[in-house]
RNA sequence: GGGCGCUUAGCUCAGCGGGAGAGCGCUGCCUUCACACGGCAGAGGCCGCAGGUUCGAAACCUGCAGCGCCCA
């Protein structure tokens, strides 16, 4: 098929991208052995959410590598996955179907999803919840594998997973039971971060600290003597959980303090006053107060002081209506009183007001800001309340299991590397384990019910375990084995465990997910360890961490041998781009305005690692090196395509002009660096590298070498010409496919069977040999001399046609001997009458133009 | 507070021991038989600052500043 007379970018993902999904292009040969198998761990979007060039971004920095390594010879795995798991999805189909997920309710067969929302919202049992959510996914799942596909990204679309789907849900399960018979798991009643609007623990991972205003209130302790004691605290509403004062251990100040005790304003309480090294003595007065629980030292404190609970904030974030048992005086009970039921807010300022009328708050409160911990999702400071909780063991609290989390960082080949740092940091931090429970209701649950005793109090010590071949169960409707249906919530029967594991949990699994584990031996033995995992930065802590910490308990490895870090995208104003801001951008409308090789291009541009700049601009110039592709490929084409050689294959020994062969050895070394760039995960380097030869061809080779192929020096030096271009032409499509595979695979079909991203990449010995003895300079040198002629004419103001009457190049011997080699080239390409070589120092270049026709 | 990264032309960025570069934007020219969804050329820079290493530093080392991120 030749090239069409006007050949045009648009409308080329349609055809190629149907064309893709008929020939089986990306299918995935899994027959292949796992050493020639290439398997990406790809991050699952978020259904419920909508793509934005961020996404378009990042997935196209692994789409260049799969395609890299698709044309070495690899059998590239590389799945989809939907993330439909945790709140999101849940928002979403509350509000699409006007329901909730009530656990306690069983499983209607019978019940279809509304065509309208229930109002008032409906309850559903949780298995009714998820299957509203798998209807829900399926037209999001379509719209994103549509923009997907769009977008040219090289996946097997018959792989796809989802994240809270069956086999999602039965491997979560497993994998759980699994670390729970190692004991790696293990559930724990323990002070735990608490978020008061969604009512559900949070892990450090979710943790995020906020700037805020408070303010330090002095507030007057009592020594039992009588005298005065002045802490500042920013949470005075906290007093009636005071359970100590602490000072650090080297300041005097409070040194003949130390182990009296005080008595507390308002409730009179006694407290001992102790000392830890991590009571800041630089801070208010520098004797602090240790309530149960208003920061993560207090937990610490009282953790390794061993100091007693007196907890007063409820999971609704409200002070508890039944005072502390501690406060036994009537004036400290009365006090109380004040406070119960009010949310943490409105017990601050009325417990300022107690103090300042009992004269007990000194000044004036101090007004700051400090850094309060939130939930990442969350709209108030987190509380901390004390709950039974599951864990899974991370190296938070066992140095010895934290070394070997830092080994396996180190064992990782992290692109760039120097990201690796964000893991170190992270794990040396750790300072608990992993909660994994969250007291929500979609998700997938826990394999665990408890007994109930005879009064009908489960029996938290002796879980009942679903077992294995069972999974995934849901405990809320499923039953224990032993147990009827009927003995539910019965004394002596069985509850199901209520929590849902953190989406993380399950997210931490997507290498084994993807790859079958337990589902398909074979399948996983030829897949896993994968050989990439490429996500964003600000994950490390979260989904790169946990990932790495459940394929070392589980399977002594890391889940991949490669992690592809991408930057994020930013705004104009050097802003992340994100849907909290606002200031996102959805792709559609550039995909369609510049075509996807355009964006894409913008996207190869951003270096691993590093943030880059939403910039139409380079979509641009992005669609003009496609447009620049189909021209010269048209060109090259037409001026080979001479009816005796088979144009799809080019013979190398054609290839006798020092100028081609010039370019040929150019050729070699491009594909020796941009395979080197691309092995080590720089596609952006091996984009640029490709680009700036192209356009050197283009500009410069293809003008020196255009007439002499037109057969202006006859049929053999005619037929190098044609035989260079070809072989360029067919090596430069092969670089650029992994980036623009629309454009290539269409330029690839005018004079190729099959498809370019079938095709094996290129092979730089095989263009060395072509090149024989040519030498990149020979080129170097006619561009330059012919560079110098546009010049000229160019500030003639003439026309680039305009003849030269004469050039004068004046050099050292070597340099004129490589110039003399392509010397009836330069001729013809400067339409120069004659080209004096002139053996001299320094290096000039003179043009003499015809003089200009009268007329 | 600790760590990591960045700082190069008006803008977006590459270069990371021997010539200060690309594209966009700007200015000018050229309708050239692949390309006007073009081509050619031009102007534009104490390569953040200060020391040091070196025959030679935008690049390597040290310190500082600004910006961003990660962690505490």
């Amino acid at each position: 098929m030749p090239a069409p007379d006007k050949p045009r970018l648009d409308g080329l993902e349609d055809t190629w991208s149907k064309r893709w999904e008929l020939d089986g292009t990306y299918r995935f040969d899994r027959s292949k052995p796992r050493s020639a198998i290439f398997s990406i761990d790809t991050p699952p979007p978020t259904v419920s959410g909508s793509l934005h060039v961020g996404h378009v971004f990042s997935y196209t920095h692994t789409d260049t590598i799969a395609r890299f390594q698709r044309m070495r010879g690899r059998e590239v795995f590389y799945p989809m996955g939907w993330d439909d798991n945790g709140l999101p999805t849940e928002r979403r189909v509350q509000n699409w179907f006007g329901v909730r997920c009530d656990p306690t309710l069983a499983y209607d067969a019978d019940f279809d999803p509304p065509p309208e929302p229930f109002d008032p919202p409906r309850a559903v049992s949780r298995r009714n919840f998820v299957e509203l959510c798998d209807t829900l996914v399926v037209a999001d799942e379509e719209k994103f594998e549509e923009l997907w596909r769009h977008l040219g990204l090289s996946v097997d679309w018959t792989l796809t997973y989802t994240t809270v789907g069956t086999a999602a849900r039965r491997i979560s399960q497993r994998a759980f039971l699994r670390m729970l018979a190692r004991d790696e798991a293990y559930q724990a009643e323990a002070p735990t971060l608490w978020d008061i609007d969604f009512r559900t623990a949070v892990a450090q991972a979710e943790l995020e600290d906020r700037d805020l205003a408070g303010a330090y209130h002095a507030v007057q302790f009592h020594r039992l003597d009588g005298a005065p004691v002045v802490i500042e605290t920013t949470r005075p509403e906290l007093l009636a959980a005071c359970v100590a004062l602490v000072a650090h251990p080297d300041d005097g100040r409070y040194a003949d303090l130390v182990g009296s005790s005080v008595r507390s304003p308002l409730f009179g309480v006694e407290v001992p006053v102790v000392t830890h090294p991590l009571a800041d003595p630089e801070k208010g007065s520098g004797i602090a107060m240790i309530c149960t629980f208003g920061d993560t030292a207090d937990v610490v404190w009282w953790r390794e002081l061993d100091l007693p609970t007196r907890a007063i904030i409820d999971w609704n974030g409200r002070l508890r209506v039944e005072p502390p048992d501690a406060i036994t005086s009537d004036e400290g009970r009365a006090a109380y009183a004040e406070l119960a039921g009010k949310t943490v807010r409105q017990a601050q300022r009325r417990t300022a007001e107690l103090l300042h009328e009992s004269s007990e708050l000194v000044g004036e409160p101090r007004p700051i800001r400090h850094a309060v911990k939130f939930y990442e999702r969350g709209e108030r400071p987190l509380e901390i309340v004390t709950t039974r909780q599951w864990y899974l063991r991370n190296g938070g609290r066992e140095p010895a299991l934290r070394a070997e989390l830092l080994a396996r960082g180190r064992e990782l080949a992290w692109h760039p590397d120097y990201m690796r740092a964000r893991y170190e940091s992270w794990v040396e931090g750790l300072n608990g384990d992993w909660l994994i429970s969250r007291q929500r209701f979609f998700g997938v649950p826990f394999p665990i019910w408890y007994p109930l005793d005879a009064d009908g109090a489960p029996d938290h010590e002796h879980p009942l375990l679903a077992d294995e071949d069972r999974l995934p169960v849901d405990p809320s409707s499923d039953v224990p084995d032993g147990y009827a249906p009927e003995h539910r919530g019965q004394p002596g029967g069985f509850v199901g465990d209520q929590d849902v594991m953190d989406t993380w949990a399950t997210s931490s699994l997507t290498p084994q997910i993807a790859c079958r584990w337990h589902e398909d031996p074979d399948f996983f033995e030829r897949t896993y360890p994968m050989d990439l995992r490429p996500q964003a930065h600000e994950i490390i802590r979260t989904w790169l961490f946990s990932s790495v910490v459940r394929a070392h308990l589980e399977f002594g490895g890391l889940p991949w041998t490669n992690v592809a870090i991408s930057g994020w995208v930013l705004d104009p104003d050097r802003k992340k781009m994100s849907k909290s801001k606002g200031n996102v951008v959805t792709p559609m409308h550039f995909l369609e305005q510049y075509g996807s090789d355009a964006v894409r291009y913008w996207a190869a541009r951003g270096h691993p690692g590093t943030d880059t700049t939403f910039d139409e601009g380079q979509m641009k110039i992005g669609r003009r090196l496609a447009i620049k592709i189909l021209n010269a490929s048209k060109f090259t084409l037409g001026v080979a395509d001479d009816d005796e050689h088979d144009i799809a294959k080019p013979d190398p020994d054609a290839v006798t002009e020092p100028l081609d062969r010039a370019l040929l050895a150019g050729l070699a070394t491009l594909v020796a660096d941009t395979t080197v760039a691309f092995e080590s995960y720089d596609y952006a380097r091996a984009l640029d590298q490709t680009e700036r030869f192209f356009w050197g061809f283009c500009d410069d080779y293809v003008e020196l070498a255009k007439q002499r192929a037109y057969g202006s020096m006859g049929d053999a030096r005619a037929a190098s010409a044609r035989a260079a271009l070809l072989l360029a032409l067919d090596t430069l499509l092969r670089l650029f496919a992994p980036h623009l595979p629309f454009v290539t695979e269409e330029v690839w079909s005018w004079w190729h069977d099959g498809s370019v991203h079938q095709a094996a990449w290129p092979d730089e010995n095989a263009l060395g040999r072509a090149a024989a003895d040519g030498v990149p300079a020979v080129f170097e040198v006619a561009a330059a001399v012919l560079g110098a002629v546009r010049k000229k004419k160019t500030e003639q103001q003439r026309s680039l046609r305009t003849e030269a009457e004469r050039v004068v190049v004046r050099d050292d011997p070597a340099r004129l001997a490589l110039l003399r080699a392509a010397l009836d080239d330069v001729r013809e390409a400067a339409r120069a009458r004659v080209v004096d070589l002139v053996e001299g120092q320094p290096p000039l270049i003179e043009v003499e133009l015809a003089e200009p026709d009268p007329s």
